[in-house]
DNA sequence: TAAATAGTGTCTCTCAGACACTATAAT
DNA sequence: ATTATAGTGTCTGAGAGACACTATTTA
């Protein structure tokens, strides 16, 4: 219900209330030869023709200077239309309905760029101060971040004014949605020491190496492949198939599974706020602020 | 503004925001002698007399079978006067108002049971299932959650219908205040690790042994003086500042001050949306659950 | 065979915890 | 001297990371 009433009455009732996505994708696997061909969404009103043709055609793995790739997350962004920012990238989002859940404003917010599932959704912030609006109406934005596998990240949706970023390649986003992303980014880093996030991103058998290209996107950096296999294989988290998998000319690889609830005793997957079903977050670091959100 | 509609177009509307705390104290530490002498919380009907007289004596030190005495937080909580759950203990809370931040609704809300401002406050989690609200109206529920010394904790006010429990004594609880509270917990004793929360509940001149109870009183247990000395002088976050504490008959203690910015390369506190000031969260724990995704 | 990835062995360093022991105050 | 707390020394074991080396496949 839209309430007409001037700015000043405004400022006294309820702030709205939007939620945002923060997506992150895993891009293909398959680094060899040909640079992503990451799609170009079409410029709102000619400002900068130039920007797409640079990022459509950036790689989503950056490479060391050692020459080992390392394969890059990557993040649908979606053009501003109207101020403030216009031009500007921002984080997916939408109205908060009543009688449905957070989680599924959040997932409808999902839908609106990729047409896919997330295989993991988790409430990151509540951003809410009034200094976020930058002119708009007053908002409360509540912040999901989502994971998603690099099969389904293939058929993502080429909705309009649409785009996907490697993380490490942001293009100039609208309030504070850098540092949400930088928010969320830390976030994952963190959680994914201590939960099975990663193994929803491989498909049911998985071998090492796969299972830590997953890791090394996250982190954003390569990683030591017999320690690796160590630290995976002595939690517990994983046991082998018996199968192996062989993919080019070099020894093939045992395939694993995910193993539910092992854990050398180490606390592993606990605390959340239970009964509600919500994701719950822990640590953190961070601190937040400001703003955000669905500013329409 | 109140707009009067039946429930099933209320359902349709954005639901109310209120922002409610989550508010741990430390308990004065004279944990001498007397054996806890917890108060019964009494059950819904009969809003007991007595009930205010007891739980101002509530002793906040549960003594393990060693005999030592180890130090409780605290939590203040109000009884509900209306339906639902009628007579069970709440987390503080209130409404959010436009045109103020998320944190100052916090604050207001703490301030209705205690007139002390905390020595720390961030955001906790954001709850918004339809399910939560057992007959009320729907509402998303922004839950901070704040530290108090003890020294600050000493003059609560003693307001009708607010009463102190200790954390591990906690009455019924309305709605999944349980689960809410359980997971400030966790999500306290997690961030007390890389963090300087701990020092903020000491004064600024402290012995290691008074920081140490701190900690007891987070973690509910004792910790070893020796290796929790060590492990403090290593990180670099606290000096000596020369001088000494007699307290009793034994050697007196040095007096340390914390140190900013110290530490020893680990990442300590750092990720955070920057930008503006809300606390911010990381890490994190749980696991969420399975969460999930998108099930529809 | 060469190339490339899979996988093992081993060493070092750091850190948490257990715990024996020493130090210094009041009574 | 006794008692109680402050503080030191030292040993152990777990885990992260560096890195040399072996294994197994295709081309």
């Amino acid at each position: 219900m839209h309430i007409s009433a001037n700015v000043s009455e405004r400022a006294k009732e309820p702030p709205n209330i939007g939620v945002s996505v923060v997506i992150l994708a895993l891009g293909p696997s398959d680094l060899d030869g040909r640079a992503d061909n990451l799609p170009a969404a079409n410029t709102v009103s000619g400002t900068a023709p130039d920007i797409h043709a640079t990022a459509s055609r950036t790689d989503t793995a950056s490479r060391t200077s050692n020459g080992d790739a390392v394969p890059t997350l990557r993040i649908p962004l979606v053009r501003r239309i109207r101020q403030p920012f216009l031009g500007d990238w921002a984080l997916p989002g939408g109205d908060l309905q009543g009688g449905r859940s957070l989680e599924y404003a959040a997932e409808k917010a999902l839908r609106s760029t990729t047409s896919l599932h997330p295989q993991y959704l988790e409430q990151l912030y509540t951003f809410g101060d009034p200094s976020r609006s930058h002119g708009g109406l007053p908002m409360v934005s509540i912040v999901y971040w989502a994971l998603i596998g690099e099969t389904e990240a293939k058929d993502f949706r080429e909705a309009q004014n649409v785009r996907w970023f490697p993380v490490n390649q942001l293009p100039p986003l609208a309030f504070d949605h850098k540092d949400i992303i930088e928010y969320a980014l830390t976030r994952v880093r963190n959680k994914i020491e201590y939960s099975d996030i990663a193994t929803r991103l491989v498909g049911s058998e998985f071998t090492l190496s796969q299972l830590r290209n997953v890791y090394e996107a996250i982190y954003g950096r390569k990683l030591d492949a017999p320690n690796f296999r160590r630290r995976m294989l002595s939690t517990g988290m994983v046991e082998p198939t018996g199968e192996k998998l062989a993919r080019g000319a070099h020894r093939p690889a045992c395939l694993y599974r995910y193993v539910a609830h092992a854990g050398t005793g180490k606390s592993a997957t606990s605390a959340k706020p239970a009964k509600s079903g919500q994701p719950g977050h822990t640590g953190d670091t961070g601190t937040a602020h400001g703003t955000t959100a669905t500013p329409r």
